[in-house]
DNA sequence: GCATAAATTTACGTATGCATTAAATGATGC
DNA sequence: GCATCATTTAATGCATACGTAAATTTATGC
């Protein structure tokens, strides 16, 4: 095979794609309709892939599709935030405890302290878009390493869900100093094999930071984002 | 508006509540492969329809669409059942602790409080099927007391992957008489508004759930269902 | 016989066409 | 003017058509 026979994604997977992007950039707004014949246009292809893309975002929760009012781009309220989180909360602690009892040697756990030292990093060259890009490697990663590909799959949806307001909110929270602390606490913890305090300690996090993104959100009177 | 003018559900919708029903029914066995044409011929309309159907049903761990291998009931393995069971404890406890949290009155208790009666009964007149029809209300209703949306999609998701593995089950299980004393347990603790004991009964209630089916599963040899 | 290549089949991915019906617009009566 | 009904418009839901490429079958050479 050559180089230059890059294997071709069928439109759906193009739509879903570029459908996502446009959405978390914004480039669709949140809470604005789009008749499907418009984004077939504006993607290049057909209603049929289009339709199918759509379908796959509803049901994935980003977006909406209400008969002859067109594709709604779903906005995120602040009760939305809270549900998002709680159920964020619940499962990435549900994964910092199995990941725990699973005896994961440092090796093993390698590309989840890299996230943590490269977040120290960020915040010490004071760049945040490389610090939010390192703390959803962290998230990511434990996830991975509870070992529960349910689990992964829905805190994958509902981070992004999230991810507007999240990257909205990034220049107006506080430099996130604390959070580093958090984040060591849970790593030591699974490599003491401490399932209890990994749980305990990353449920405290997440919740802290619902907390922090909530005010933000009511701060700035961000009710739908 | 006459009482003849029901409004006719799309086909798509119809393929997706048919396609369910002969899932959970195991008419469309787990593990089997259909071609989106003969699913079209067996609910009389064209792939269209079947497709969009099987795109959503694909999105809630139902099936896989496979080109060229037709559609694929997955399947579910005894590790699925264990992944599917974590995820369950945890958002339905998240669920026992919110619905705790709202000071519910009694009236507002009441269909929770009849599901436990309606197994009391079922279990005296030896009726498992309406006890597994009461045990799913009582499970149903408390997630919605719960009031987290998100938390209800995704319970109702698990529970549909796990339904065929229920049911398959129900009669090799030992008679559930201690089940409703948790379900006892967790009301109470929502009337007196102690979150965390409603929390903490629900979460042992649905581990042990979960220990008693997987133990059924290996000692049958269901390695898949 | 067996491996390989050519030919055929067929399932899917996608475009297209069209009937249906909700929404928008205009007409009518008061 | 305003409400109600008729008319028009247009977005969708779905059927259908078809090119493409994977899978299968058949043919071919050794």
């Amino acid at each position: 095979m050559k180089a230059t026979d890059l294997k071709p994604r069928s439109n759906t997977q193009r739509a879903i794609d570029e459908m996502r992007e446009l959405i978390f950039t914004g480039r669709l707004p949140a809470g604005s309709d789009h008749l499907e014949s418009e984004l077939a246009a504006q993607l290049g292809m057909s209603r049929t892939p289009v339709r199918e893309a759509a379908l796959t975002l509803e049901a994935q929760g980003l977006l909406e599709m209400r008969p002859r009012k067109g594709v709604r781009i779903l906005p995120v309220s602040v009760e939305d935030m809270r549900e998002i989180y709680d159920v964020l909360t619940e499962l990435e602690s549900l994964a910092a405890e199995l990941a725990a009892k699973r005896n994961y040697s440092d090796p093993e756990l390698a590309a989840l302290a890299q996230s943590i030292e490269d977040m120290d990093r960020a915040i010490e060259s004071e760049n945040l878009e490389i610090w939010a890009e390192a703390d959803e490697r962290f998230h990511k990663e434990l996830v991975r390493l509870g070992g529960n590909s349910r689990v992964e799959t829905i805190v994958a949806m509902m981070s992004d869900q999230v991810r507007r307001a999240r990257s909205i909110t990034l220049y107006m929270r506080p430099v996130p100093i604390k959070s580093n602390v958090d984040h060591r606490g849970v790593l030591d913890a699974i490599r003491k094999g401490d399932a209890a305090q990994a749980r305990r300690i990353h449920h405290e996090h997440r919740q802290s930071a619902k907390a922090v993104i909530i005010d933000l959100l009511e701060r700035h009177r961000l009710h739908r984002v």
